[in-house]
DNA sequence: CATCATGAAGTTTTT
DNA sequence: CTTCATGATG
């Protein structure tokens, strides 16, 4: 392994100090993942045993990412290293454990709708004022808790440190805390949380289970390191105590998940919490344009709370950033368009290279318009995109039904659209008689495979539900008439498109909006042509494949990591746009109340303000060769116009890098 | 019990 | 201008 040829001398350091606490300031471009997989891959050389070696992550596309890294190093994946987030890691571990806790095996895991309904029930049984107690709140603060690591008595004092209620209203929210675990527990579940407390209880009490961990993972590493929070933070001190070889990489000014608990402090006092800790600073840009870094840098000097780091490029220049003022929204897009015709047409650059970041989701939603007037094609990361507008998650809805009448959820969808008479009352009734007419019928399993009797069989003969009259009963059975008729298409040998068309039409889903012929019916009749279309396109492809096949490949095709290979301008959140990077990015709605976001501001915490600012930052930096930045003067908000401020992270940047356009034309 | 009308609020997101 | 939640109505 020729390490010199591959690193540069600090990322090798990195890489080769494999003893001890290693804290790795790394930033933006600078071969972050590349010092991590590396570094995975020369302890193996070294002759460390894989077995003994631990990667946490964030997401899970974070861990296959490296997981493909570092097979093409190594050659091979070892199957019995352990890379993977936080909780599917801790899942691993405690499934290995579940009696010690006092568990069964078999547990399920709530997630945050189901934990959500489960609050809801536990505040309706107290009998409190529905007006005090928004299950939404509730859940938050029980999150709060178990993400700090808040000890159960030390709970009402804590809120009332950090809230401003009073004393009453916490010792509820404590109370139903307490019940809410409860609940969890006899249901043999699991919350989010949970995953990670349960695993330090099973350390904290189980001093012999922690010794067998700690002697596995002699070996820690952990990826963005800046966003852990409390309680991950303390599951890799509980795992590191032994061999204390923990190894963190991350960069401070990137840390913008503050408020799902991530805690800057995590980093910035890593080398107090480790003695002897090394301190390994990559500081060497390899993505941007020097004038990007440049901008980028005045910008993040700004902030206080993080450590002094000189990013710097052998990067030429470039070009200058473009910052644009536009007239309104509209502007605005028309401007983005106008620059991108350019850049393809005269530049060389392709739709792919370019990316445009915004504050909030919503702010797409002008970018497309324009973008479908002017035929530049766009994809939507994350947030609302063509898969999560309503008809077309209700058409996939009524395809998984056809192909698995037992899945629930989808059944759940579908199952008064168009309106049918049947509320969620009465489905709520169907469920509960399920889960006692078939034991092993489970509302929380996702498992398409289960043919066990669902839903779907009690809906022929509903009378047998108690509480269903036969009026319900009745609108019941037509419904499970017309789901046979569905099936009966899939069964059919009409092409795939054919049968999404048909379904649509038996379904009545379609006569429901061509009989409502409001705009927005209009406008989701034309997405559902264009799902037909995608459905044609798919058959084109693959000739023999039949509607299982494609019902189970959309999941693919809307999947991120595809991304790559269609030439599509992406839009995404600036939060979605972290770890990636673009030839050219345009960030929009650059306005005070935007972006920083209004919430921030309003709060009065420089901390919120900075923490814009990284955003801000992060957004910058995922520019390789060109930034264009604007703003408007105008904007519709809430239904009225209102006049904007540019915001002040524009008048933070050196004015000798930038250039300044005005753009008042729109379609 | 389903459906309609009215009103309030309006980030960012992973597991 | 949305969307979502809640209370009144049929």
């Amino acid at each position: 392994m020729n390490l010199s040829t591959m690193l540069n001398t600090k990322q090798q350091e990195a890489v080769t100090t494999t003893e001890g606490p290693v804290l790795v300031l790394a930033a933006a471009g600078s071969g972050k993942t590349r010092a991590l997989t590396y570094r995975v891959a020369y302890l193996i050389d070294q002759g460390v045993s894989p077995v003994n070696i631990l990667t946490l992550t964030f997401t899970n596309k974070a861990a296959q990412d490296m997981k493909r890294k570092i097979k093409d190093l190594l050659g091979e994946m070892p199957d019995q290293m352990w890379i993977g987030t936080f909780h599917s890691i801790c899942v691993r571990i405690l499934s290995q454990n579940l009696k010690k806790l006092g568990y069964q095996s078999g547990f399920v895991i709530y997630d945050q709708d189901e934990s959500k309904s489960l609050v809801a029930d536990i505040i309706l049984s107290f009998n409190l004022d529905k007006e005090k107690y928004d299950p939404k709140i509730v859940l938050k603060l029980i999150n709060k808790a178990k993400l700090k690591l808040w000890a159960e008595d030390e709970l009402l004092a804590r809120y009332q440190e950090v809230g401003n209620g009073s004393e009453e209203y916490y010792q509820n929210i404590v109370d139903i805390y307490q019940k809410y675990n409860e609940v969890l527990k006899d249901n043999n579940a699991f919350d989010f949380n949970d995953l990670l407390a349960k695993t330090i209880e099973l350390f904290e009490e189980h001093q012999d289970v922690l010794a067998k961990y700690q002697d596995k993972f002699k070996y820690l590493l952990i990826d963005e390191y800046q966003d852990t929070s409390p309680i991950q933070y303390r599951l890799a001190q509980l795992v590191a105590k032994k061999h204390n070889n923990i190894f963190v990489v991350g960069d401070d000014f990137q840390s913008i998940y503050k408020f799902r608990g991530a805690d800057m402090n995590n980093i910035l006092s890593f080398a107090d919490d480790f003695a002897e800790c090394k301190t390994i600073k990559l500081e060497q840009n390899y993505r941007s344009k020097g004038n990007i870094i440049n901008a980028s840098n005045a910008l993040i000097a700004r902030n206080h709370q993080q450590f002094n780091k000189e990013v710097w490029t052998a990067n030429a220049e470039g070009e200058p950033v473009i910052i644009c003022e536009a007239a309104n929204e509209y502007a605005e897009a028309d401007y983005i368009t106008e620059e991108i015709d350019n850049l393809v047409r005269f530049s060389g650059y392709k739709y792919n290279d370019i990316a445009i970041l915004y504050r909030s989701n919503h702010q797409s939603r002008v970018l497309e318009e324009a973008f479908i007037r002017k035929r530049i094609p766009y994809y939507i990361v994350g947030g609302l995109g063509f898969y999560d507008r309503k008809e077309i998650k209700d058409i996939i809805s009524y395809l998984k039904v056809a192909v698995n009448p037992q899945d629930t959820i989808a059944m759940k969808r579908i199952v008064n659209v168009p309106k049918r008479g049947i509320g969620a009352k009465t489905l709520d009734k169907l469920i509960r008689h399920a889960q006692e007419y078939v034991p092993e019928f489970n509302l929380l399993s996702f498992n398409q495979e289960d043919e066990s009797l669902g839903l779907f069989d009690i809906m022929e003969e509903p009378t047998d539900v108690s509480g269903i009259g036969k009026k319900t009963a009745a609108k019941i059975r037509s419904f499970h008439k017309d789901l046979e008729e569905v099936i009966a298409i899939k069964e059919s040998s009409l092409s795939i498109p054919d049968q999404v068309d048909e379904i649509l039409k038996t379904s009545g889903y379609q006569a429901m909006l061509e009989l409502d012929g409001s705009e927005t019916a209009l406008n989701r009749l034309d997405n559902l042509n264009e799902f037909l279309v995608l459905a044609e396109n798919y058959q084109r492809k693959n000739p023999d494949r039949e509607l299982d096949d494609f019902v189970r490949d959309l999941k693919l095709l809307s999947d991120q990591d595809d991304l790559d290979q269609s030439n599509q301008v992406k839009m995404m959140t600036v939060h979605a746009s972290k770890g990636l990077e673009f030839p050219t990015v345009f960030i929009v709605g650059v306005e005070e109340e935007v972006f920083p976001h209004r919430r921030s501001i309003k709060s009065g915490l420089i901390e919120d303000i900075e923490e814009e600012r990284r955003l801000a930052y992060v957004a910058m930096t995922r520019a390789e060769n060109r930034l264009f930045i604007s703003y408007t003067r105008q904007r519709q908000q809430f239904g009225e116009t209102k006049t904007m401020i540019p915001s002040r992270f524009l008048d933070e940047l050196p004015t000798e890098l930038i250039l300044e356009v005005i753009h008042n034309h729109q379609l």
